[in-house]
DNA sequence: TAATTAAGTCCTACTTAAGGACTTAATATG
DNA sequence: CATATTAAGTCCTTAAGTAGGACTTAATTA
């Protein structure tokens, strides 16, 4: 059977990376996947039920995960024949987006209650951002951005 | 019929940010039409052609992100029927999601083809990027990162 | 006023998701 | 060591979402 990620490298031309980024991120469970690796719950039953996913699609997704190189599974213990799901680098890598996501929700959902997860320093334990900037590092208001296209 | 986000008015309880954040735009095109409605692509018809979306679909992606008030719709000029669909202010602070996106995907995804679209400064028109940071501004590294959950 | 276009709805086929039953090997227990 | 339990799946059926084409109607243009 033909999966997402064979799908995206078959696909010659993709204009946009969020395009390509979406193929692979873009449906309801795989960025919720990503969040519960990094935040360190990595056996598949585990993750089966701080998800509430069904178990075949976690075996697709994970396999997917795996195959695009964003996750990677190592013995429970040297030896062992059971396996954790990690994070690999380009996983790491997707925080950014994860953030940026929790904060738009902080930030515009109605919803009373805010007791929710967050993202923080390890070592001070205080909250942390995101932030748009520019080569300098200097941050640039939203209103001053522009998605640009080729030569437009 | 339910939508999605009457689905997601009646929930009592999610417990992350992000998984309130993927019920709205946790999904193939969401994303793609947000870029392209903060890019200027503002009516049906080009929404459908830049993104190869069918009209189906795209009726009721745009009837989600109206009623989520991240897209609201204004006369094409004064006093005409035909309408555009225009970014709101929670609609550009998904700004940040877009460029991590983006960002991620140039970075790690194995394409040749870097000839994509960018994200830029206005006025500099110098390419933009993400960054996490503590209050006090300071870009900290994704290696100190930790999503907490509450009290853990 | 007629022709064209923009913005849909509706239908059918196909793909992905939900959820439960079943399977098998690995670990833990007595 | 034998048995029980658990972890990590597969497989099946039903439901929901997506693709794509045909059709509709009001708005704009010629």
């Amino acid at each position: 059977m033909k999966t997402k990620v064979d799908t995206i490298l078959e696909k010659t031309q993709v204009n946009c990376p969020i395009e390509e980024a979406l193929n692979l991120i873009g449906d309801k469970w795989t960025l919720l996947i990503v969040r519960d690796i990094i935040r360190g719950v990595n056996r598949f039953d585990t993750l089966k039920e701080s998800l509430k996913i069904s178990r075949n699609v976690l075996t697709m997704r994970l396999a997917e995960l795996e195959k695009a190189d964003i996750v990677y599974k190592s013995p429970v213990k040297p030896g062992a024949k059971r396996m954790l799901y990690n994070p690999t680098p380009k996983c790491l890598a997707l925080l950014p987006t994860i953030v940026s996501l929790m904060e738009w929700t902080s930030q515009w959902s109605n919803t009373e209650d805010k007791t929710w997860s967050k993202v923080i320093d390890k070592e001070t334990r205080l909250p942390l951002r995101t932030q748009i900037v520019n080569q300098q590092g200097q941050a640039v208001p939203l209103t001053q951005i522009k998605i640009s296209f080729g030569k437009d």
